[in-house]
DNA sequence: TTCGTTGCAAACATTTTGCAGTTTC
DNA sequence: GAAACTGCAAAATGTTTGCAACGAA
């Protein structure tokens, strides 16, 4: 891990995805921060979410629609993305999904460090406009 | 599902993603055809890839380093990634992954069509190359 | 003959990067 | 003061699309 300053974008863009659950592409990060900090840039986004990826504070859950979304609630959870609105939302699991490991054959020499579990379908809001 | 005219190029395609294991991308299968069509183009791979994928008879299995990667074998299994190489890798089940959605809080309301599980880390020849 | 399909190249959208100036420690 | 960070705009990347020609039924 690289010596770092936590500079005051770095703190807000980690802080806004602290504070949200709808796990937001960069593009959202950046219009949302843009008006209190008027000079920020996209590129510093894309910079900073990187590095708090690189840092384990945040992960990206999902791509949609060509969008990398970010959650930054670290705990083992799911989610379930919306195949018509794009929305992705958390599922938290019953019990400890180290169980799930058992359910599937892991050559033994692979080293298997993480797992995501994404769940697809109509999310109940997209079901009613139906 | 629209009606169509299975062209050579799409079924070539789509043999050619029944005979591999290794979940190629766009890029692959297109310089993979190409000796034996020469004028095939990249652009009638993104849009074979896309028919198939409505036609539920190919998958897109993962997202490794901004690409697409495809499937034809249907059955429900898992995926590795290779981190470092970018490797994916089948993981079969040794039971019936229904189960698996009884581990997880599905909001009632959703309407759950399909789930996609993936394993991270490195494969094997990776780690005896580190 | 009618549509679906294709090559080609241009257009798109998201993400990355080089550089010169700024901030953080 | 050194090293990390940033804005900006250009570049890179993967994918999509319009159109005229082509192919399949």
């Amino acid at each position: 891990m690289r010596t770092q300053n936590y500079s005051r974008k770095r703190q807000a863009i980690y802080e806004l995805l602290m504070s949200t659950d709808t796990h937001p592409a960069a593009d959202w990060i950046y219009n949302t921060l843009k008006p209190k900090y008027p000079d920020l840039s996209l590129g510093t986004v894309y910079r900073n979410l990187k590095v708090l990826e690189e840092n384990h504070m945040v992960r990206s859950v999902a791509v949609v629609n060509g969008c990398e979304r970010y959650d930054a609630r670290m705990s083992q959870h799911s989610h379930f993305v919306c195949r018509r609105c794009g929305k992705v939302e958390d599922m938290f699991h019953k019990e400890d999904m180290s169980e799930l490991l058992r359910c599937v054959t892991i050559a033994k020499d692979h080293d298997v460090e993480s797992y995501n579990l994404i769940f697809y379908g109509h999310c109940s809001e997209c079901l009613s406009a139906e």
